[in-house]
DNA sequence: ACAATAATAT
DNA sequence: TATATTATTG
């Protein structure tokens, strides 16, 4: 596999490139070192210098700090191992690349040289496409200090993923999860571990884990992955009747398949990773778009362009493109704790609220539940944000301190959001509390996403009776706005008051909101 | 800041 | 594979 990407490298990059290549090349066997040399020199057209030492190669270094382009010294030296080398080098300037090489293979030792920044750890005896090659890390050095390396990387690993991929069925490689670590100056290995294939064990250092080049779907992918879709989906659900919406019917279609109709269909460079996170999509999509169109058929007056959320902190466009009305799955919180997920504003709105009927109009059953956890007043819409961002705010006090504080909340929860949507967050003390006479300090909320405790008991322990939900019955108002309707903060003509009224109440139940299950604990 | 969209993890 | 979560981008 190496050899393969190495030759496309080399394809790609100008042929001069390794001419005069300086070389730096140290090993204390002299027999090594002299066929080393010799292939270098001779095949390889580099100008090598030679030292039998670690520390005669730092000063050959130190005298002329721009003598060399790469460093290829092998790792077991009598004076100094090649750790100790890589942390010299870095002293004197860090500019250059420098390859291992060694004897052994023990893993642990690999891994440590490529942490101290080696670009390639070769097996000895190194194989001759790979001493061939050495000046690929030069290159790859230089651009990385460019910032174009990516790039390179980028497409080297594509090349490489692909071809795995069309090997062996993505061999889902279990890397060892990488999280990502914030240290972008450190150096990583560029190609993978050139030797052997037996190398391939070696979890620790594999190919690069640099990031994919993004996909863009342009219209046309689009409309090919749809007729993709549309050809598989007849094919396999011969009854129409199994076939109500792209992709979702009886028998759904899968992602492999996507790929490979598109592939028949001349599409090339998409992998199947990138095929599902579309589909994904697309199916939310569809399901978004069923689901209006569902309750626009059972409301004729609403118009999927009727709505906006209120607020700045509401939730996606209720209108264009995001379903209305429709109160997304519950979402269950880790522990029981279920929030609410609202596309509107709930109980009294934060921040600029909109104006005119739609405040009013647009407020939800929600308002009338009296249970302490989630009654009208102690809601307060917090924002949206994706989990790793989310921040839950203090609930406002019942002091009268509204200079929420933010929580930041490492949420060890699970939250299961699939998109980013506005929390809302409840305050845990109702005017019942008992913390309203007993306590002559606001006290500290408890905090729901933290806790180890059964979330009912963090509320008890707070002071909150009876933290049930409770399933609203009240009606809701559901307001309709002009089609023009542009900005819900805007204002709100005399036409649009008209239209609204016109539209009148609907029954809560007609619209088979499943707000919330009750919990149980 | 926000939302959309794709990548990545589970 | 499906789905949840996170990162990146507009």
């Amino acid at each position: 596999m190496s050899k393969e990407s190495s030759t496309e490298m080399a394809d790609r990059l100008p042929g001069q490139f390794a001419l005069g290549l300086r070389v730096l090349l140290v090993d204390n066997n002299l027999k090594y070192l002299e066929l080393l040399q010799n292939k270098l020199q001779h095949e390889c057209k580099h100008k090598v210098t030679t030292c039998t030492g670690v520390k005669e190669a730092l000063s050959l270094l130190l005298e002329n700090k721009d003598g060399f382009d790469i460093i290829l010294t092998e790792f077991h030296m009598p004076d100094m191992d090649g750790l100790q080398l890589l942390d010299s080098i870095r002293d004197i300037g860090d500019h250059l690349p420098v390859v291992l090489f060694s004897e052994d293979q023990d893993m642990a030792v690999v891994k440590q040289g490529f942490e101290k920044g080696a670009c390639d750890f070769l097996v000895k005896p190194i194989r001759d496409e790979d001493l061939k090659m050495i000046w690929k890390y030069v290159l790859l050095f230089r651009l990385k200090k460019e910032g174009i390396v990516n790039n390179v990387i980028t497409e080297v690993n594509n090349q490489q993923a692909e071809r795995s991929e069309s090997v062996h069925q993505s061999s889902s490689d279990d890397t060892v999860t990488h999280r990502r670590e914030g240290s972008p100056a450190k150096r990583r290995n560029w190609d993978s571990v050139d030797q052997d294939d037996e190398a391939k064990d070696n979890k620790d250092i594999k190919a690069t884990p640099s990031k994919k080049p993004r996909v863009h779907w342009t219209s046309e992918l689009q409309q090919k992955f749809v007729e993709a879709i549309e050809r598989i989906d007849r094919r396999k659900n011969p009854d129409a009747r199994f076939r109500p919406v792209d992709g979702l019917g009886e028998v759904q279609v899968v992602p492999k398949d996507i790929l490979d109709e598109m592939r028949k269909m001349g599409v090339t460079g998409l992998t199947r990773q990138n095929v599902s996170s579309h589909l994904q999509k697309h199916r939310t999509n569809k399901k978004k778009q069923g689901e209006s169109l569902e309750l626009r058929t059972r409301h004729p007056g609403l118009s999927t362009t009727n709505y906006s959320s209120p607020g700045q902190y509401s939730s996606p466009s209720i209108g264009s493109n995001a379903a209305p009305l429709t109160a997304p799955n519950h979402h269950l919180y880790s522990r029981n704790f279920s929030m609410p997920n609202n596309y509107f504003s709930i109980g009294q709105p934060v921040g600029p609220l909109p104006i005119g009927p739609m405040a009013q109009q647009l407020t939800l059953p929600l308002n009338h539940i009296q249970s302490p956890l989630w009654s009208s007043s102690l809601h307060h819409v917090i924002g949206s944000a994706t989990p790793a961002n989310l921040q839950f705010m203090r609930p406002p006090s019942i002091f009268g301190n509204q200079n929420q504080e933010l929580i930041p909340g490492p949420h060890l929860v699970n939250q299961s959001t699939t998109d980013q949507r506005q929390f809302i967050a409840a305050c845990p003390y109702g005017s019942e509390s008992p913390c309203v006479s007993n306590c002559p300090q606001e006290p500290e909320p408890p905090n729901i996403i933290n806790s180890t405790l059964p979330i009912h008991q963090s509320f008890n322990n707070y002071g909150v009776q009876d933290a049930a939900l409770q399933i609203p019955t009240a009606e809701l108002n559901v307001p309709s706005y002009p089609s023009q309707h542009t900005d819900v903060g805007s204002g709100t003509t005399a036409a649009t008051q008209q239209e609204l009224t016109d539209i009148g109440p609907l029954g809560f139940e007609d619209l088979d909101l499943p707000w919330f299950e009750p919990i149980e604990w």
